[in-house]
DNA sequence: CACATCTTGAAACGATCGGTGCAAGATGTG
DNA sequence: CACATCTTGCACCGATCGTTTCAAGATGTG
């Protein structure tokens, strides 16, 4: 039944990064990857090794998609720190409103959240987390914030960066996520309200 | 071996829910629901039915033990939006640092994330929710909030309560958590720094 | 004590899980 | 064509999943 690889290698990949980001680690059955990818349990067992394998290079298939976005989207020069996080959380607001992705990634924000997920797959989350926290770091920066607030600031996107995500899978409208990035894009600069 | 029940149902159902807190509902297996519990499955599903039930009725657990809290940090008078903000999220970070429970509760923010979950469980998740940001907007309208400000607001503080779940289950330290938190406290007010 | 009621532990159910073995077939090379 | 190499579909593995069944034992009532 077959000589040379009857399908592409990258775009099986691809498939199977969105089984992945619709079910999650556990829910992501073989099954369910055979099924996305149209590649049975032999090819798929030969050319990407275990599921937790497949699941690691799901997710630097992941990075190496979305990473540069981010790059691209803080490495220029940018009027104030407002506009950096702004800049950022467009980027999160863009590849949720993209209609060919599932809706709702339980990549980024999920890996971390599940229990099943082997140590060597929570350390490449939180190093992906790690280096989009400094891609963020360096922006700020350079757009006039100082130390603390740059760190600050970091941490805040990030953590919009996750609730968006959150509240996407929850089904709010993507008015209602614009919103929350909206006025994350209002933290920078602010005096303590509380004393 | 036994006449009358040889456990407590109510202590029976807390371990049960913090089972499902640590685990989520598919991690959580029926195993795992016995060892926490320390009940046999005949008594686990002579109790409280099924495993879909059973997380059901720890949701509703859940929500009769914490939501008073949240009702009581927001029911007095608050001098600012601000102050209800950051009174709803200390509530979050209390409940986070209570040596009591498991790091990282999987209830709230990952309920709507697990694909396993029954339509009435999401449903109840989704009720959740929506009861705690009628609360918030109670309270922000009573702190002189107009109704622009309070959707944006109640929307947005729910949003850090999710991201503060998640950044917890990641590992970050409740320095960081405390800091996220107090940043959503500064939205309030502001002006759109955006053209 | 007799008897109905309830609870419990243990065994077992079918289904699904991740993973493997293997023969059949297609390809490239000689 | 002969042959080594690679890929594929299919069956199958043991383990675990959620769930049910059932007999044994403890209790409350008469």
């Amino acid at each position: 039944m077959a000589g040379r690889k009857q399908f592409d290698v990258d775009e099986a990949l691809r498939r199977a990064m969105h089984v992945f980001w619709r079910w999650g680690y556990s829910e992501a059955s073989i099954d369910r990857l055979t099924e996305g990818t149209g590649l049975g349990r032999s090819s798929l067992y030969g050319t990407f090794g275990d599921k937790s394998t497949l699941f690691r290079k799901s997710l630097q298939r992941y990075a190496q998609t979305y990473h540069p976005l981010y790059d691209q989207a803080l490495s220029g020069p940018h009027p104030s720190p407002s506009v950096v996080v702004a800049a950022y959380l467009q980027v999160t607001l863009n590849r949720i409103a993209d209609p060919t992705v599932p809706d709702g990634c339980l990549l980024t924000v999920s890996a971390t959240q599940f229990p099943a997920l082997d140590a060597e797959g929570q350390a490449m989350v939180r190093a992906m987390i790690c280096g989009l926290r400094t891609m963020l770091e360096q922006a700020l920066l350079a757009a006039g914030a100082d130390d603390q607030e740059t760190a600050e600031l970091a941490l805040c996107t990030l953590a919009t960066n996750k609730s968006l995500a959150v509240l996407s899978r929850a089904g709010f409208s993507s008015e209602d996520l614009a919103t929350v990035a909206a006025a994350a894009a209002r933290i920078p600069g602010r005096p303590h309200p509380l004393p």
